[in-house]
DNA sequence: CAATCTAGTTGGTGGCGCAAACAATATAGT
DNA sequence: ACTATATTGTTTGCGCCACCAACTAGATTG
Protein backbone atom coordinates (compact mmCIF):
# COMPACT_ATOMS: atom_id res chain seq x y z
CA UNK A 1 0.00 0.00 0.00
CA UNK A 2 1.38 2.99 0.95
CA UNK A 3 0.02 4.57 -2.04
CA UNK A 4 -2.07 2.51 -4.25
CA UNK A 5 -4.33 -0.08 -3.23
CA UNK A 6 -3.35 -3.16 -2.67
CA UNK A 7 -5.23 -5.86 -1.52
CA UNK A 8 -3.60 -6.87 1.66
CA UNK A 9 -1.67 -9.64 1.80
CA UNK A 10 -2.14 -13.29 2.05
CA UNK A 11 -0.97 -14.92 -1.63
CA UNK A 12 -3.40 -18.08 -1.20
CA UNK A 13 -4.52 -19.08 -4.84
CA UNK A 14 -6.75 -21.11 -3.97
CA UNK A 15 -10.55 -20.40 -3.96
CA UNK A 16 -11.01 -16.54 -4.65
CA UNK A 17 -12.50 -15.51 -1.79
CA UNK A 18 -16.12 -14.41 -2.75
CA UNK A 19 -17.23 -10.75 -2.39
CA UNK A 20 -16.09 -10.52 0.47
CA UNK A 21 -13.22 -8.35 -0.47
CA UNK A 22 -11.90 -5.86 2.78
CA UNK A 23 -9.25 -3.64 3.11
CA UNK A 24 -6.77 -4.18 6.08
CA UNK A 25 -6.75 -2.23 8.82
CA UNK A 26 -3.49 -1.02 7.87
CA UNK A 27 -4.17 -0.07 4.56
CA UNK A 28 -7.85 1.34 5.23
CA UNK A 29 -6.06 3.75 7.92
CA UNK A 30 -2.90 4.55 5.01
CA UNK A 31 -5.53 5.16 2.29
CA UNK A 32 -7.81 7.33 4.69
CA UNK A 33 -5.11 9.26 5.78
CA UNK A 34 -4.10 10.16 2.47
CA UNK A 35 -7.01 11.01 1.36
CA UNK A 36 -8.00 13.18 4.19
CA UNK A 37 -4.46 14.87 3.28
CA UNK A 38 -5.07 15.63 0.04
CA UNK A 39 -8.81 16.94 0.92
CA UNK A 40 -7.29 19.54 3.35
CA UNK A 41 -4.30 20.52 0.81
CA UNK A 42 -7.04 21.19 -2.05
CA UNK A 43 -9.05 23.62 0.11
CA UNK A 44 -6.21 25.19 1.04
CA UNK A 45 -4.95 25.66 -2.29
CA UNK A 46 -8.28 26.99 -2.79
CA UNK A 47 -7.55 29.54 -0.75
CA UNK A 48 -3.46 29.98 -2.21
CA UNK A 49 -2.64 28.26 1.24
CA UNK A 50 -0.18 25.52 1.29
CA UNK A 51 -0.63 22.96 4.41
CA UNK A 52 1.80 24.70 6.33
CA UNK A 53 0.68 27.68 5.66
CA UNK A 54 -2.66 26.87 6.74
CA UNK A 55 -1.09 25.15 10.07
CA UNK A 56 0.18 28.28 11.21
CA UNK A 57 -2.85 30.75 10.52
CA UNK A 58 -4.64 27.46 12.63
CA UNK A 59 -2.85 27.64 15.66
CA UNK A 60 -2.65 31.57 15.54
CA UNK A 61 -6.38 31.61 16.33
CA UNK A 62 -5.63 30.68 19.87
CA UNK A 63 -2.50 32.99 20.04
CA UNK A 64 0.21 34.89 19.71
CA UNK A 65 3.13 32.98 20.16
CA UNK A 66 6.65 34.03 19.58
CA UNK A 67 8.73 33.07 16.20
CA UNK A 68 10.15 30.24 18.85
CA UNK A 69 7.42 29.34 19.85
CA UNK A 70 5.61 28.84 16.34
CA UNK A 71 8.95 26.82 15.35
CA UNK A 72 8.75 24.01 18.20
CA UNK A 73 4.60 23.90 17.78
CA UNK A 74 5.24 23.44 14.02
CA UNK A 75 8.62 21.23 14.43
CA UNK A 76 10.07 23.51 12.01
CA UNK A 77 13.62 24.95 12.15
CA UNK A 78 13.15 28.96 13.48
CA UNK A 79 14.63 30.02 10.04
CA UNK A 80 11.82 28.32 8.04
CA UNK A 81 9.38 30.02 10.84
CA UNK A 82 10.83 33.33 9.23
CA UNK A 83 10.26 32.61 5.96
CA UNK A 84 6.84 30.92 6.25
CA UNK A 85 6.01 34.71 8.70
CA UNK A 86 7.38 36.65 6.23
CA UNK A 87 5.43 35.25 2.85
CA UNK A 88 2.12 35.37 5.18
CA UNK A 89 3.07 38.52 6.43
CA UNK A 90 3.34 40.20 2.83
CA UNK A 91 0.09 38.88 1.80
CA UNK A 92 -1.34 40.86 5.28
CA UNK A 93 -2.46 37.59 6.97
CA UNK A 94 -0.42 38.11 10.03
CA UNK A 95 1.70 40.13 11.17
CA UNK A 96 4.92 40.87 13.40
CA UNK A 97 4.57 42.55 16.77
CA UNK A 98 7.09 43.87 19.77
CA UNK A 99 7.01 41.90 22.70
CA UNK A 100 6.83 43.79 25.97
CA UNK A 101 8.78 40.98 28.04
CA UNK A 102 11.88 40.30 25.85
CA UNK A 103 13.20 42.73 23.11
CA UNK A 104 14.23 40.33 20.88
CA UNK A 105 11.14 38.27 20.69
CA UNK A 106 8.94 38.70 18.02
CA UNK A 107 5.23 38.09 18.32
CA UNK A 108 3.19 36.33 15.48
CA UNK A 109 -0.59 37.33 15.18
CA UNK A 110 -3.45 37.10 12.91
CA UNK A 111 -4.91 40.04 11.11
CA UNK A 112 -8.65 40.18 10.36
CA UNK A 113 -7.57 38.82 6.63
CA UNK A 114 -5.81 35.60 8.30
CA UNK A 115 -8.57 35.21 10.30
CA UNK A 116 -11.35 35.20 7.96
CA UNK A 117 -9.04 33.47 5.64
CA UNK A 118 -8.60 30.39 7.91
CA UNK A 119 -11.80 30.54 9.11
CA UNK A 120 -13.44 29.75 5.20
CA UNK A 121 -10.62 27.35 4.91
CA UNK A 122 -11.49 25.13 8.03
CA UNK A 123 -14.72 25.47 7.45
CA UNK A 124 -14.68 23.99 3.87
CA UNK A 125 -12.36 20.67 5.05
CA UNK A 126 -14.87 20.48 7.57
CA UNK A 127 -17.58 19.88 5.13
CA UNK A 128 -15.51 17.84 3.19
CA UNK A 129 -14.57 14.92 5.64
CA UNK A 130 -18.52 15.39 6.92
CA UNK A 131 -19.51 14.30 2.89
CA UNK A 132 -16.47 11.87 3.22
CA UNK A 133 -18.43 9.96 6.35
CA UNK A 134 -21.89 10.95 4.92
CA UNK A 135 -22.28 7.26 3.36
CA UNK A 136 -22.45 5.71 7.03
CA UNK A 137 -25.53 5.93 9.03
CA UNK A 138 -25.23 7.67 12.25
CA UNK A 139 -24.90 4.77 14.42
CA UNK A 140 -21.86 3.59 12.68
CA UNK A 141 -20.38 6.83 12.43
CA UNK A 142 -20.48 7.07 16.34
CA UNK A 143 -18.95 3.96 16.36
CA UNK A 144 -16.26 4.86 14.26
CA UNK A 145 -15.82 8.32 16.25
CA UNK A 146 -15.45 5.68 19.19
CA UNK A 147 -12.64 3.93 17.63
CA UNK A 148 -10.92 6.93 16.34
CA UNK A 149 -10.91 8.19 19.53
CA UNK A 150 -9.46 5.02 21.68
CA UNK A 151 -6.99 4.99 19.31
CA UNK A 152 -5.91 8.85 19.21
CA UNK A 153 -6.30 8.46 23.27
CA UNK A 154 -4.35 5.65 23.50
CA UNK A 155 -1.60 6.87 21.43
CA UNK A 156 -1.61 10.34 23.38
CA UNK A 157 -1.42 8.94 26.53
CA UNK A 158 1.58 6.67 25.71
CA UNK A 159 3.53 10.13 24.76
CA UNK A 160 2.23 10.97 28.29
CA UNK A 161 -0.42 13.64 26.95
CA UNK A 162 -4.01 13.92 28.24
CA UNK A 163 -6.11 14.03 25.20
CA UNK A 164 -8.84 16.13 27.06
CA UNK A 165 -6.97 17.86 29.68
CA UNK A 166 -9.87 20.84 30.10
CA UNK A 167 -12.46 17.56 31.64
CA UNK A 168 -12.47 17.97 35.05
CA UNK A 169 -12.67 21.55 35.79
CA UNK A 170 -9.48 23.22 37.91
CA UNK B 1 -8.63 21.58 14.41
CA UNK B 2 -6.87 21.12 11.03
CA UNK B 3 -3.75 21.39 13.52
CA UNK B 4 -4.07 21.52 16.66
CA UNK B 5 -6.71 18.74 18.84
CA UNK B 6 -9.32 21.17 19.68
CA UNK B 7 -12.13 19.50 21.97
CA UNK B 8 -14.71 19.00 19.01
CA UNK B 9 -17.48 21.03 20.09
CA UNK B 10 -20.59 21.79 22.23
CA UNK B 11 -20.34 24.87 24.08
CA UNK B 12 -22.77 24.09 26.30
CA UNK B 13 -21.70 25.47 29.77
CA UNK B 14 -24.23 24.00 32.26
CA UNK B 15 -22.93 20.34 33.11
CA UNK B 16 -19.39 18.93 32.13
CA UNK B 17 -20.46 15.94 31.06
CA UNK B 18 -18.86 13.53 32.55
CA UNK B 19 -16.15 11.38 31.69
CA UNK B 20 -18.28 10.42 28.42
CA UNK B 21 -15.51 12.78 26.23
CA UNK B 22 -15.21 11.64 22.83
CA UNK B 23 -14.20 13.73 19.53
CA UNK B 24 -16.34 14.02 17.20
CA UNK B 25 -15.62 11.57 13.58
CA UNK B 26 -14.61 14.92 11.92
CA UNK B 27 -12.03 15.86 14.40
CA UNK B 28 -11.25 12.34 14.91
CA UNK B 29 -10.14 11.57 11.04
CA UNK B 30 -8.35 14.60 10.67
CA UNK B 31 -6.26 13.92 13.71
CA UNK B 32 -5.64 10.52 12.67
CA UNK B 33 -4.64 11.48 9.03
CA UNK B 34 -1.94 13.52 10.39
CA UNK B 35 -0.78 11.09 12.64
CA UNK B 36 -0.93 8.60 10.15
CA UNK B 37 1.02 11.03 7.60
CA UNK B 38 3.52 11.94 10.12
CA UNK B 39 4.45 8.34 10.35
CA UNK B 40 5.08 7.68 6.96
CA UNK B 41 7.19 11.55 6.91
CA UNK B 42 9.58 9.92 9.39
CA UNK B 43 9.91 6.13 8.41
CA UNK B 44 10.61 7.73 4.83
CA UNK B 45 12.75 10.07 5.86
CA UNK B 46 14.82 7.29 7.72
CA UNK B 47 15.82 6.25 4.12
CA UNK B 48 16.33 10.03 2.73
CA UNK B 49 13.08 9.41 1.05
CA UNK B 50 10.41 12.14 0.96
CA UNK B 51 7.21 11.12 0.90
CA UNK B 52 7.05 12.24 -3.12
CA UNK B 53 9.58 9.59 -3.62
CA UNK B 54 8.04 6.60 -1.47
CA UNK B 55 5.08 7.13 -3.55
CA UNK B 56 6.82 7.10 -6.51
CA UNK B 57 8.85 3.69 -5.65
CA UNK B 58 5.54 1.96 -3.95
CA UNK B 59 4.07 2.68 -7.74
CA UNK B 60 6.62 1.23 -9.27
CA UNK B 61 6.54 -1.65 -6.45
CA UNK B 62 3.74 -3.24 -9.16
CA UNK B 63 4.22 -1.35 -12.73
CA UNK B 64 6.64 -0.16 -15.05
CA UNK B 65 4.84 2.74 -16.38
CA UNK B 66 5.27 5.54 -18.56
CA UNK B 67 6.84 9.20 -17.62
CA UNK B 68 3.36 10.52 -18.61
CA UNK B 69 1.15 7.17 -16.24
CA UNK B 70 3.33 8.61 -13.54
CA UNK B 71 2.22 11.81 -13.91
CA UNK B 72 -1.37 10.93 -13.80
CA UNK B 73 -1.25 8.32 -10.87
CA UNK B 74 1.05 10.51 -8.53
CA UNK B 75 -1.07 13.99 -9.36
CA UNK B 76 1.83 16.27 -10.96
CA UNK B 77 3.16 17.89 -13.80
CA UNK B 78 4.58 15.43 -16.17
CA UNK B 79 7.91 18.48 -15.53
CA UNK B 80 7.57 17.77 -11.66
CA UNK B 81 8.01 14.00 -12.66
CA UNK B 82 11.13 14.21 -14.65
CA UNK B 83 12.77 15.83 -12.09
CA UNK B 84 11.66 13.41 -9.47
CA UNK B 85 12.65 10.56 -11.84
CA UNK B 86 16.37 12.43 -12.22
CA UNK B 87 16.92 12.71 -8.96
CA UNK B 88 15.75 9.15 -8.17
CA UNK B 89 17.49 7.69 -10.94
CA UNK B 90 21.00 9.47 -9.52
CA UNK B 91 20.32 7.81 -6.58
CA UNK B 92 20.50 4.51 -8.53
CA UNK B 93 16.63 3.62 -7.09
CA UNK B 94 15.05 3.56 -10.62
CA UNK B 95 15.92 3.15 -13.76
CA UNK B 96 14.52 4.39 -17.47
CA UNK B 97 14.40 2.57 -20.07
CA UNK B 98 12.82 2.84 -23.69
CA UNK B 99 9.29 1.76 -25.11
CA UNK B 100 9.01 -0.58 -27.57
CA UNK B 101 5.40 0.61 -28.33
CA UNK B 102 6.27 4.29 -28.59
CA UNK B 103 9.67 5.68 -29.32
CA UNK B 104 9.07 8.86 -27.65
CA UNK B 105 7.85 7.38 -24.33
CA UNK B 106 10.04 6.47 -21.24
CA UNK B 107 9.85 3.32 -19.65
CA UNK B 108 10.24 3.82 -15.63
CA UNK B 109 11.62 0.85 -13.52
CA UNK B 110 12.44 0.39 -9.91
CA UNK B 111 16.19 -1.13 -9.72
CA UNK B 112 17.04 -3.77 -7.15
CA UNK B 113 18.38 -1.33 -4.80
CA UNK B 114 14.84 0.61 -5.08
CA UNK B 115 13.33 -2.45 -4.39
CA UNK B 116 14.84 -3.28 -0.99
CA UNK B 117 14.60 0.59 0.01
CA UNK B 118 11.02 0.34 -0.63
CA UNK B 119 10.56 -3.07 0.98
CA UNK B 120 12.20 -1.53 3.96
CA UNK B 121 10.57 1.59 4.38
CA UNK B 122 7.22 0.16 3.89
CA UNK B 123 7.53 -2.49 6.32
CA UNK B 124 8.42 0.19 8.94
CA UNK B 125 5.51 2.19 8.20
CA UNK B 126 3.18 -0.82 8.30
CA UNK B 127 4.54 -1.32 12.02
CA UNK B 128 4.15 1.64 12.72
CA UNK B 129 0.30 1.87 11.51
CA UNK B 130 0.10 -1.66 13.57
CA UNK B 131 1.50 -0.47 16.51
CA UNK B 132 -0.81 2.48 16.40
CA UNK B 133 -4.12 -0.04 16.10
CA UNK B 134 -2.40 -2.67 18.75
CA UNK B 135 -5.15 -1.00 21.77
CA UNK B 136 -7.52 -1.93 19.77
CA UNK B 137 -9.26 -6.07 20.55
CA UNK B 138 -9.01 -7.74 17.37
CA UNK B 139 -12.95 -7.88 17.03
CA UNK B 140 -13.12 -3.72 17.18
CA UNK B 141 -9.77 -3.50 14.64
CA UNK B 142 -11.79 -5.64 12.22
CA UNK B 143 -14.63 -3.46 12.86
CA UNK B 144 -12.95 0.01 12.23
CA UNK B 145 -11.48 -2.06 8.90
CA UNK B 146 -15.19 -2.64 7.84
CA UNK B 147 -16.31 0.84 8.28
CA UNK B 148 -13.03 2.24 6.69
CA UNK B 149 -13.40 -0.29 3.78
CA UNK B 150 -17.09 1.31 3.73
CA UNK B 151 -15.70 4.81 3.05
CA UNK B 152 -13.10 4.52 0.71
CA UNK B 153 -15.59 2.32 -1.30
CA UNK B 154 -17.97 4.75 -1.53
CA UNK B 155 -15.91 7.21 -2.09
CA UNK B 156 -14.04 5.92 -4.74
CA UNK B 157 -17.49 4.85 -6.91
CA UNK B 158 -18.21 8.54 -6.38
CA UNK B 159 -15.06 9.07 -8.69
CA UNK B 160 -16.73 6.09 -10.80
CA UNK B 161 -13.69 3.70 -9.68
CA UNK B 162 -13.99 0.34 -8.43
CA UNK B 163 -11.66 0.02 -5.08
CA UNK B 164 -11.44 -3.92 -6.18
CA UNK B 165 -11.06 -4.24 -9.85
CA UNK B 166 -9.53 -7.82 -9.62
CA UNK B 167 -12.83 -9.38 -7.67
CA UNK B 168 -14.56 -11.24 -10.19
CA UNK B 169 -12.03 -12.72 -12.26
CA UNK B 170 -12.24 -11.79 -16.03
C1' DC C 1 31.51 43.96 33.29
C1' DA C 2 32.82 40.01 30.53
C1' DA C 3 31.36 35.51 29.06
C1' DT C 4 27.73 33.15 27.57
C1' DC C 5 23.16 32.09 26.07
C1' DT C 6 19.01 32.99 23.35
C1' DA C 7 15.76 35.12 19.61
C1' DG C 8 15.50 36.13 15.19
C1' DT C 9 17.36 37.11 10.51
C1' DT C 10 20.31 36.29 6.51
C1' DG C 11 22.42 33.56 2.91
C1' DG C 12 23.25 29.24 0.80
C1' DT C 13 21.66 24.57 -0.84
C1' DG C 14 18.33 21.27 -2.34
C1' DG C 15 13.75 19.06 -2.98
C1' DC C 16 9.39 19.89 -4.87
C1' DG C 17 5.71 21.87 -7.71
C1' DC C 18 3.92 24.69 -11.58
C1' DA C 19 3.76 26.82 -16.32
C1' DA C 20 5.62 27.86 -20.81
C1' DA C 21 8.52 26.72 -24.62
C1' DC C 22 10.73 23.16 -27.17
C1' DA C 23 12.42 18.70 -29.98
C1' DA C 24 11.19 14.21 -31.30
C1' DT C 25 7.83 11.17 -32.57
C1' DA C 26 2.83 9.62 -33.63
C1' DT C 27 -1.45 10.14 -35.66
C1' DA C 28 -4.99 12.31 -38.76
C1' DG C 29 -6.66 14.48 -42.66
C1' DT C 30 -6.52 15.02 -47.23
C1' DA D 1 2.48 10.33 -49.50
C1' DC D 2 2.55 14.77 -47.16
C1' DT D 3 1.30 18.07 -44.33
C1' DA D 4 -1.16 19.51 -40.02
C1' DT D 5 -2.00 18.44 -35.46
C1' DA D 6 -1.36 15.99 -31.09
C1' DT D 7 1.38 13.77 -27.63
C1' DT D 8 5.79 12.53 -24.91
C1' DG D 9 9.30 14.06 -22.38
C1' DT D 10 12.80 17.59 -21.27
C1' DT D 11 14.39 22.16 -20.25
C1' DT D 12 14.13 26.67 -18.15
C1' DG D 13 12.51 29.84 -14.89
C1' DC D 14 9.74 30.86 -11.00
C1' DG D 15 8.22 30.40 -6.01
C1' DC D 16 7.56 27.77 -1.73
C1' DC D 17 9.35 25.00 1.80
C1' DA D 18 12.92 23.02 4.71
C1' DC D 19 17.50 22.62 6.39
C1' DC D 20 22.20 24.38 8.13
C1' DA D 21 25.78 27.74 9.32
C1' DA D 22 26.89 32.32 10.37
C1' DC D 23 25.55 36.58 12.20
C1' DT D 24 23.37 40.67 15.20
C1' DA D 25 20.85 42.34 19.05
C1' DG D 26 19.43 41.72 23.30
C1' DA D 27 19.19 38.84 27.86
C1' DT D 28 21.51 36.26 31.65
C1' DT D 29 25.04 34.68 34.47
C1' DG D 30 29.63 34.62 36.46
Amino acid sequence: MVASASPASSPDPREPPPPARELSPVDGLAQLSFLVHGLLERRAAEHELSITQTRLLAILRDRTPTMNELARVLGLDKSSVTGLVDRAERRGLVARGPSAADRRAVLVALTDAGRALVAAAAARFEEDVAALLDPLPASERDELARLLTRLLVARAAEQGLDLFPSSGRP
